[in-house]
DNA sequence: ACAAACATGTAACCAGTTACATGATTCA
DNA sequence: TGAATCATGTAACTGGTTACATGTTTGT
């Protein structure tokens, strides 16, 4: 099994929901599936540029002055359904403050709840970046180009919002089990 | 702020519950922390060298012919507090189903219900390797040389339950919205 | 006028995986 | 005796980040 550029499979993607600027492939990664998967521009660009050499995006004039606009082919289209059944390989995790506080007998109580706060906080910051997200999505008119798309970002806002959920659950739990918890 | 050899962190972190084997090490952060970090060999041996020549760790030889053991030195203890110290550096996610979800509309309904049930499969298993770790870590012995360390593992062992438990309530809520679970 | 957001791209660096190579010990 | 596990290490590759460089448009 050939592994899989998944930059690519996320590229190509982000341009099955509507045609759009590099620029604009990235905003649609980060802003939904942020949780879950990024892209940065180092990637987007050269990989927009070997995709359109495979002839699976087609480069059109963008609105403004050097900006461009990229749509999917009929053959990017197909790659994608191929890159889409392929396998997700799994990325090896790695969670800084958790390895950080699995290490808390040397780090000391204080600055081990430290870390847990730390994890509380940005739980609660996912949480509140999701509903924005989903009020966004939710106002959307029906019949845009990206309709039928709109039904799996909830799916994966919602799976967001469970996981930031555990994780502020986790935190408000383990703060009161370390009795650290000054705030 | 110079980054953080974050693999350095996780081998020092290994030896300060106990001094072990390189081998020992991986299966250490593997089991308990593995939906956390994870390291491979190929990162282990040549930190555990550059350890040894920095002065952070002690290398004695272990129970068989080759194998050896390491142990952290009184710098390499405090190299350690040092970099737990650091601010964690986020590792870009990378959840390949959710990616391939997030492109549904391109994928089919059918097929993305096979992937939540992929996710909900692995949540369940991920649970059951979980409690298999606690009743582990519940069993050890009170005074050993990771008594204080036991509470942090615990800790790890209740993040991971509570995302693997989000992760299963999410894929069960997701399935009937897809209207695709068919088992 | 200015700042923020939009937009594109390159180059250097490196962390980490995978595959390969080798051998010892334990247990069935 | 053979398989599984324990154990150590190297080398090639590459995905991906970060920093740099540059310019436009929109909104205040």
């Amino acid at each position: 099994m050939a592994r899989v550029r998944q930059t690519d499979l996320a590229v190509l993607g982000a341009l099955s929901i509507e045609p759009m600027s590099g620029y604009a492939v990235r905003e649609a990664i980060r802003d939904v599936l942020g949780q879950f998967w990024s892209e940065s521009f180092g990637q987007i660009y050269p990989a927009l540029a070997g995709l359109e050499a495979d002839g699976y995006v087609e480069r059109q004039p963008g609105e403004r002055r050097g900006g461009s606009r990229y749509a999917l082919t009929a053959a990017g289209r197909e790659r994608l359904v191929e890159l889409l059944h392929t396998p997700a390989t799994p990325a090896p995790p790695r969670n800084g403050v958790l390895l950080r506080l699995f290490f808390g007998h040397v780090l000391g109580e204080a600055d081990s709840a430290a870390l847990v706060r730390e994890q509380r906080d940005r739980a609660q910051a996912q949480l509140a970046a999701l509903a924005v997200e989903r009020a966004q999505v939710d106002s959307e008119p029906q019949g845009g180009p990206g309709a039928e798309h709109r039904r799996y970002a909830l799916l994966v806002i919602s799976a967001g919002e469970h996981s930031a959920r555990a994780a502020l659950d986790w935190a408000e739990q383990a703060l009161a089990e370390l009795a650290g918890d000054q705030d």
